[in-house]
DNA sequence: CGGTTTACTTGACACCGTGTCAATTGACAC
DNA sequence: GTGTCAATTGACACGGTGTCAAGTAAACCG
């Protein structure tokens, strides 16, 4: 486990991320790693402990390349919840497609490891955090429609928007990116925002 | 590989669906089967040829012992479109926690068995079906909102249904069953069914 | 220049779970 | 008895992860 900086280290996970786009995350070996990084499969045990640790610092690997922060601006900039919601979910929707391999390793590795379940939780929490951010806006305007609770209009939020749904609809069904965010966007309205006019 | 009628199978497919409704379809061996069942690891192999075999043979199984046919009777009966989609939502809420063992560990096969892969894809395809009638029925009753197509809406509501979603509501979020089933069937409605009035 | 450190390689091996094989046992049938 | 059928037992191959120890080669440092 060297230093977080070495040669080696970033060609490993640049190698990583890109096997596991390519293939969908699935059935990529640290064998397969190692020898598309040009590199011994044990160089990759130096820098990574495990599987797992590896596809961890893989996401955040991409994340810090994607500069998810920036973004989040346009959604956390609206000036009203009805807005908010929309961008958040067009901010996902577009953000999906490139985590997807690694995602998905990640999520497959879950049923396995414990440390993978963690961190992919993890991250399912961070989105949810976006998906109560946009709910508290829309109750900040008193737009939540009635019938919700403010945790319950969250949880229905977070599970619509769920990687695995987008899976069917863009990989199954074949729906563009913009077919998803669509109907997701107007989902969201429909159920969450207040048709009282 | 036996008749298909012997006592130990039938034990066999007893205890595999009992120990994966018990640990949600995560983590059981094939020797934890046999031992269940009281049984060597061999005498599994005598009946089911792989581990996803005895699965397939699992949810076969189960499904007989739910009668899935006369599950969906109601629904198939419904007067009108939207009584069918609604009722076609109920049945499929109340269905899913009793197949979810068995299911999530079909799902878990998929990613690394090609014929776990099809026989759950097929699962998929059957209730994909349901949401094709359901569509197919308010179309019939000139009820199906505008903006849809029935291919595009039968996506949106087979992707809505998947059980995933139920997996984070209920399992992660805690929802209840009647609390599931009352939000797809609101969700759904307001999606699909057309508000001219 | 020689010696040490550092990064990496090589090859062997343990572990686990699935699946296979062959030899054996025990019961029931004729 | 002999045959047959279901099941047992124990050994083993395979694939993928992870570990270990010994070796190499270049860089760094006195």
């Amino acid at each position: 486990m060297s230093s977080e900086n070495s040669e080696t280290r970033t060609k490993i996970l640049d190698s990583t991320v890109r096997m596991l786009e390519e293939h969908g995350g699935r059935g990529v070996r640290m064998a397969d790693i190692a020898k598309k990084t040009g590199v011994s499969r044990q160089a990759v045990y130096l820098h990574f402990s495990s599987r797992t640790d590896l596809l961890v610092a893989a996401t955040r690997y991409l994340d810090e390349k994607l500069d998810v922060d920036e973004r989040l601006a346009p959604s956390q900039a609206a000036t009203s919840g009805v807005e908010r919601l929309a961008l958040y979910i067009d901010c996902w929707g577009h953000y999906i497609p490139e985590i997807y391999g690694v995602g998905k390793a990640l999520m497959l590795a879950r049923d396995t490891d414990e440390a993978a379940a963690a961190a992919w939780d993890d991250r399912m929490a961070a989105m949810r955090d976006g998906c109560r951010a946009a709910i508290d806006a829309l109750h900040a305007d008193k737009m939540l429609a009635v019938g919700w609770t403010r945790p319950k209009a969250t949880d229905a939020l977070w599970a619509m928007l769920l990687v695995p749904t987008w899976e069917a609809l863009t990989i199954e069904c074949g729906w563009s990116t913009r077919q998803y965010v669509r109907f997701m966007q107007k989902q969201a309205e429909l159920s969450f925002v207040s048709r009282s006019d």
